[in-house]
DNA sequence: AAATACTATTGATCTATGTCACATTATTTT
DNA sequence: AAAATAATGTGACATAGATCAATAGTATTT
């Protein structure tokens, strides 16, 4: 069940046999069903979570009560809520699950003991800390210069499955849309063809 | 002329005199005059550049021609464009000082050794990615929720100082608004009053 | 000192997208 | 299987902010 854990990992750093069995004793695997919260705002988010399977929305709810998501994670990524997880503070996003998923737990002390351990995994988290930086900036000058038909076409070449798995106005949440307007700018590509 | 990397490096990771010696050596001053470029969009970013004076911004032209700062880097910010600096691909951000500055510029090869010699760079590296993360996650939200008067707002709340340093028509690219919108936004603001 | 290039404001108009309301169809839940 | 809930689509209308255009003040450069 660490396949995709070893996989990923090692696709950035060298780990030899013992230590990536350390590294797996560090975690706690856990399943959450669909529409489970893996951490609601408020709560200090104790855990980072490495998904095996399954699909998460990280959202926010706004001074105005609209949410927005900022992310989906799927199998393959990490989620948590980085500040909370590192000031200690209340987190600012809600962890859902849109499938029933599972989980690798990995606690602050066992994080810590880790990077004590092996070193390497603070380049890991760097390095994936900075793909996520340059993503989230990309989306945020997309926010600024793409119209909304631009902004589901980037993403539909981008993730064509994400249509399957995710319901259209969480699509339109993430795009920084509204779902009427994905809802139109769906049907006047339909058109088009 | 190193007081101030030292500082911002030891409100993150302790180093001894020896650290700090070496962290030193590894650094090239550049001066760099108004309106110069530290960066071209289409050029390899090659260094990493730590702020000691001066004020630089950030941007990208996207394919419909308009410019949108990403970021403007103060006293003590460190600048670079990460994705071209860690991949080696040409650059998607155009880097200008804003003011004479005053930079320390890292090298890759440089940098490489440094973790290499001190791996609490890694460390302090990753915090300072991270910081970037969570304040591009908040721009990105903020994109999505507020209007332009409140992303107006929120900005003079948190850098009032820029004002006296960056033209409007910039304030109004790094908000993602037109400069229009933003004189507008502004000249109500002085009516309430 | 004149010329050129920035910078900011303000008005008129346009437009993409939001908002509200209602209808329809899927999907869960009981 | 029925009832409840969630998801999607579509029309009518409103609006924040963009675009276009003109003006004028301020710095730089020559």
């Amino acid at each position: 069940m660490f396949e995709l854990l070893h996989q990923k990992i090692t696709e950035n750093i060298a780990l030899s046999e013992e230590e990536f069995a350390f590294c797996k004793s560090q975690f706690q695997p856990k399943k959450l069903k669909k529409k489970r919260f893996l951490l609601g705002e408020d709560e200090v988010c104790k855990h980072i979570a490495f998904v095996e399977k399954g699909l998460l929305r990280s959202y926010i709810i706004d001074e105005k009560g609209s949410e927005h998501i900022l992310q989906f994670s799927l199998e393959g990524w990490w989620v948590s809520d980085m500040a909370s997880y590192l000031t200690g503070e209340p987190a600012q996003y809600n962890i859902e699950a849109l499938e029933d998923c599972e989980l690798l737990l990995i606690s602050k002390p066992s994080w810590e003991l880790l990077l004590e351990k092996i070193p390497a995994f603070e380049r890991y988290f760097r390095i994936l800390v900075e793909n996520n930086l340059i993503v989230t900036q990309r989306r945020l000058i997309a926010s600024f210069s793409d119209t909304a038909e631009e902004k589901y076409q980037k993403l539909i070449q981008k993730f064509p499955l994400i249509l399957q798995r995710v319901p259209l106005h969480m699509i339109a949440s993430y795009l920084g849309i509204t779902r009427e307007t994905l809802s139109r700018v769906r049907s006047q590509l339909t058109d088009k063809k």
